[in-house]
DNA sequence: GCAAAAGTGTTAGGCCTACACCCATGA
DNA sequence: TCATGGGTGTAGGCCTAACACTTTTGC
């Protein structure tokens, strides 16, 4: 069998270009549960039907600012956590026409952008749905969605993510409902406690939550400046 | 401030296609070291310059599938590890004209597919390179490379990544050499030994490798069943 | 017999897990 | 005073990191 020995690859005016799309696969924490925000879609086919949120990629728009319009659209929040997820480019996945989809991943605090969810909630474009079970959404974007699962339940091992879906100040067994949301599991509170605490990255503020009981919960913040110095050092967080 | 509460978003016919291209992260582990396969450019703009091995994407194609035929035919391996790392889709990221490039990362055995490998790099279409200092790439590559390099040292810290580099059958010093490079450091041999072998993940052969001492070193082989079985068990590998 | 790499064991300290009760408060 | 959620401590076992010498063999 003869090989080829050399390679012959098209040049930028031979090549075809092609749509190139973004989706969002957006978490909240919400009565303790992680929940997706899914968005109503608008264009044929499946128009009507729930999808993750998406546009396609202007040709003079970075994809990456494609992701933040949506996420500021939907959710008035900025400066979130907002990550690029993994590309989705397998021809027959969009039967619309032959679509590469970015997908973005993001973790938000829905209070904080309560005003603009709350209109796009009420006007039916968005709803937040349970992630057990998955709904049905259109497209592949189901298998997104388990993606981006996957990858917050392997993140929230070594990062302290799950503090982008809490309020700045929030309490000690908030956090661990969220680690529980998250990993899916129970986690036992003393040693969360002792685990948390010992890495001195939460600074205990002088205030009480007492939403949930009557003695009250200690709020905390998190301290990232602190967090950066560690991550230099070598430091791994770990639940 | 009035705010938006609808979206409006462009239909299939009125978005703009883009160019999409797949460029080659590729490792390989010569001489106790990690290195990059680059590839000599063919294209304007950098002509001639070195860069990553590349391709648009045709728009009959699958992404992974030009990955493959990318790797395919500077290596002639097929079945190797390769996995999508990011796409980057910054407007002014190609001089050439907007294209987005979605990188993929691989681990070769660069033995396994020496001829295919040694016919390209004899003419000049790749060599290998030292990944400290990288070599300057044309465009962003070299961006690509370091976040390949982050990505490699934090894989191998949970995965047993560092064996997509070796043989299949290997010695224990090889391995360890592979770690140490992939992390930048020394590491104990002794415990190294005792970490991996409490695994049970390899499997001691009755063959010794005298290639590098006259003692000679056990070979070894990794036992991908009893990994997968493991890691159903919630097993973490950890190096 | 010697050079060069392969192979081996122990100890001390830290970290993890498992586990159950008291505390503070508002109603 | 009681119901509710918040907060705390300890002991045992496991894992890790640090550390230096012996073994094998070809020359």
């Amino acid at each position: 069998m003869k090989k080829k020995t050399t390679i012959n690859l098209p040049t930028y005016s031979q090549a075809l270009p092609i749509l190139v799309a973004v989706d969002c696969i957006i978490f909240g924490f919400i009565e303790n549960q992680i929940k997706l925000l899914v968005f109503k879609r608008e264009v044929e086919p499946y128009a009507g039907k729930w999808s993750l949120p998406g546009s396609f990629v202007d040709k003079k728009e970075n994809i990456s600012t494609a992701a933040k319009r949506i996420l500021l659209e939907l959710s008035n929040l900025e400066n979130v956590f907002l990550e690029q997820m993994h590309s989705f480019g397998d021809i027959g996945r969009d039967t619309g026409d032959r679509v590469i989809s970015v997908a973005y991943w993001s973790l938000i605090k829905p209070e904080e952008g309560k005003s603009q969810t709350d209109i796009v909630i009420a006007n039916h474009i968005t709803k937040w749905v349970d992630i057990n079970p998955l709904p049905e959404l259109v497209l592949d974007h189901t298998e997104m969605v388990k993606m981006a699962l996957q990858k917050l339940s392997e993140r929230a091992k070594f990062k302290p993510i799950g503090l982008e879906l809490l309020p700045s100040e929030f309490t000690l067994p908030q956090l661990l409902k969220v680690y529980e949301a998250i990993q899916q599991r129970t986690i036992d509170d003393r040693n969360f406690r002792k685990k948390i605490l010992k890495s001195k990255l939460l600074i205990q503020l002088d205030k009480k939550d007492k939403s949930s009981s009557r003695k009250g919960a200690y709020l905390y913040k998190f301290d990232y400046n602190k967090y950066k110095q560690l991550q230099n050092e070598g430091y791994l967080f770990e639940i």
